[in-house]
This record gives C-alpha cells, sequence and structure tokens, in this order.
DNA sequence: TGCTACATACGTACCGGTCAGTAACATTGT
DNA sequence: ACAATGTTACTGACCGGTACGTATGTAGCA
C-alpha cells in the first residue's frame, strides 16, 4: 500500500479527514457530475466509506446537505473569480475578460457539467428549497458584482451591459454541458469582449 | 354541467381525448413546472384521470414519456421561432430581435421555468437518454440557424455571432427562471442588439 | 335481429427495489 | 469519561413497471 494517508507524520498534518468532510466531498462530486435528485444518500455514504447515522449526525437532511455543497461551490466560485480580478488590479474589462477566458476554456474539457448552482436551481424551482436559496443569493451576487464592474468600465448604461455579461456567462454554462467539445460557449470571451466595446462607445 | 366537451356535436369533432393525449398534456404540464426527476408516474396518471397501465400501453417507459413531452415542446418552440421570423421576411436582424422581445417578455411572467429542452439536458447529464437527445438536436437545429441569420446579417464572423446570440437565449432561459421579475432576463433583446451591431461594422 | 368472435381500451392489484430518515447499541481513540 | 463513529436493522412512502382480469364496441354470420 503506497502513499497512504495515514502516516500522520506529526500534530495537525493531515489531521485524519473528520466523517463530514469525507461525506461533503464525495457529495460534492456526486451531485455536481450526476446531479443533486440523481444521488441517493445511501451512494453517497458508501463512496465515502462511512455510514448512514454518521450523515444525519452532519447533516440534518439531504437537501441540507445538497445547501451545504453549493456553499462550498460558492466559496471556491468566488475564488476563481477574484482571481482573474485580482490579475488585472483596476481594469475591469480585462478583469471580466479574463474570467470569461478561463470559463470558456473549462467548457471545452470533457464531461464539463456547468455550473453547481445554475443546475441545482434547474433542479428545485420551488421557491425556498434550502439549495435554491444559496444559488439564488450567489446569482443575485454575481450579478451585482458585474453591474458594479460595468459601471467602473464607463458604460453609458452599466446595469444593461453588466445584465448582458451575466446573460453571457449563464449561456456558456449551460452551452457547454450541452454541446461539449466545439460549442458555443468556446466563444463567450470573444462576444463579451464585442459586447463591452458596443456599450461603451456612445 | 356547462359547457361539457362530451358533446359530439357531429363525426371527427372534438373526437374524445384518448387516454395517451390526456397523458401527453398533464405530462407536458408537469414536466415543464415541475421538473421531470420530480414528477412520477403516478401522479401523472392521477391527474391525468386514466391509470398506469394506460400510460405503459402509450409509452414503452417514463423516459420515453418524457423524450415525447420535449419532442412536442420542440414543435411549439419552432412554432414561435418562425412566428418571428415570417413576421420579417427577407431581415434576419429583425427576425431575432422579434424572437427575442418575446423571449425577454416571457421571462417575466411569475413562475417563468426556462426552457423545457435546456431543463431536461440539465436533468439528465448521461448521454443517450431519450429526453437528452431529443433536447440536445433541438439546441444544434438553433444553433445552425442562428449562425445562417448572422451569416445573412453580413457578419464578418457569422458563427461567433450566432453562437452569441445564442449564448445569450439560454442566458435568458436560466436567469429567467433564476432572477424572476426584474432579472437580466428581460434585457436580452437590448444585448443581443448591441451584440449584432458590433458584429456587423468592421 | 340475435349470436358469437375478436380486438381494443381500461381497471385492480401487485411486484421488487429504492427513497430519505431513524432507533438502539457496539466500538474506537484520546 | 467522553465524544465521534460504526453496526444492524428497520420504517413508511414512493419509485418505475407489470400480470391479469374486465368492459365495450364492432364485424361476421345465421
Amino acid at each position: 500500500m503506497p502513499s497512504d494517508n495515514k502516516i500522520e507524520v506529526s500534530l495537525s498534518e493531515v489531521p485524519a479527514p473528520k466523517a463530514a468532510d469525507k461525506i461533503l466531498d464525495v457529495a460534492r462530486d456526486l451531485f455536481y457530475r450526476e446531479g443533486i435528485r440523481a444521488i441517493g444518500v445511501d451512494e453517497i455514504v458508501r463512496r465515502a466509506g462511512v455510514t448512514k447515522p454518521s450523515l444525519y449526525r452532519s447533516f440534518p437532511s439531504k437537501d441540507e446537505l445538497a445547501a451545504s455543497y453549493l456553499r462550498k461551490y460558492d466559496l471556491e466560485f468566488w475564488e476563481r473569480f477574484d482571481e482573474a480580478v485580482d490579475a488585472h488590479p483596476g481594469n475591469p474589462r480585462a478583469q471580466i475578460i479574463a474570467f470569461l477566458t478561463r470559463v470558456g476554456k473549462r467548457t471545452q474539457k470533457r464531461d464539463y457539467r456547468g455550473c453547481g448552482m445554475t443546475n441545482a436551481a434547474v433542479e428545485y424551482p420551488e421557491h425556498g428549497h434550502p439549495a435554491r436559496v444559496v444559488s439564488e443569493n450567489n446569482k443575485q451576487e454575481l450579478r451585482r458584482r458585474l453591474r458594479a464592474m460595468a459601471a467602473a468600465m464607463g458604460a453609458s448604461d452599466a446595469d444593461t451591459l453588466g445584465d448582458g455579461l451575466l446573460l453571457l456567462i449563464e449561456g456558456a454554462y449551460i452551452s457547454g454541458q450541452l454541446f461539449g467539445l466545439g460549442g458555443p460557449a468556446a466563444v463567450v470571451a470573444r462576444n463579451a469582449d464585442l459586447l463591452i466595446e458596443a456599450s461603451l462607445k456612445k
């Protein structure tokens, strides 16, 4: 058994993953790839190597586990977003294009499955569902930031441009998983650039 | 009992809706509003006022019923699309804007649920699933037509513009059900017009 | 007209499996 | 001791799907 992570070289190093963490990791993977409704709790605990009571000791319900998965997804999303922002300080246009260039690249990977937030909202149309609430909050914050960036670019109608960029982003997420390789999402950055250009002059 | 459709005034008029038709009507409504995975066959037959064996005499499986629902959806979609096209003969730009204006309006209705095709593809990521196949075919045809229209507009890079329009459309479908009233989908036509403008000059 | 013969359409009751979730108790490591 | 986890077994509801019997309409024929 080479390279086992049970080595425990010293204190607080590889601190023996708790059951809740293993569950959340597996849930994240399966929920994202297959969909939340498509995955049962039995499969999650099986793949995580834990038992069902362990799941329900850490999470009050499957719906709340899904919400936790999305909160984790939310954190990772903003990390990726801010990475593009930080790469071009004071240049919102370059920030957007950098972000969309990476999104476009990711959509061209095999088995790309779009945005976990967006997918969850499609799976759970019911208002107030725990998973949907997380998703809606994420999207509203994204909209707010895009509009602010559009304003910082000096767009004459910043809200319209910000919303247009959001439409392109969501379209890329969906088209990425619909068309696979060679799909329309590959040119999302180019289209965003054209849209920005048209929104600035005048 | 006023206005009962059992009148049968003459031959071949209101020909007593068959079980299969009632099932498909109910399935269309429930699948679209709640999602395909969220609705069981029991609820469908209950709401349709028929029994389960009747469903399985007309449809070989739930998956095939979902595919039938999408084929019906596909027909209605192209009716709406061609309506906008026919309203502006020889003017692809006006055709697109007319279509997107109506899409934008529909996204602002309460309980808007986006595109049944798109939603089904999100619900069934597995390649080859009967419902997904119908959805993918619809989207590929839409892409083909949008690219052709972009070429007819005289865009320098017609494929990029066609794909950009597709991204905006898919973004509108998703944002419509994510944000509800006052969401970004309301300005999809305006953004499409800006994108077209930017893609034509030069 | 009266009868059978057959096909179509439908209903009752049921199948095994899976769903999310839980009760009660044993085991482990610190 | 204590807290976290595992073990086993279970619940009631629901899942998609089916075996099998029954009603109804109609064609053929006397």
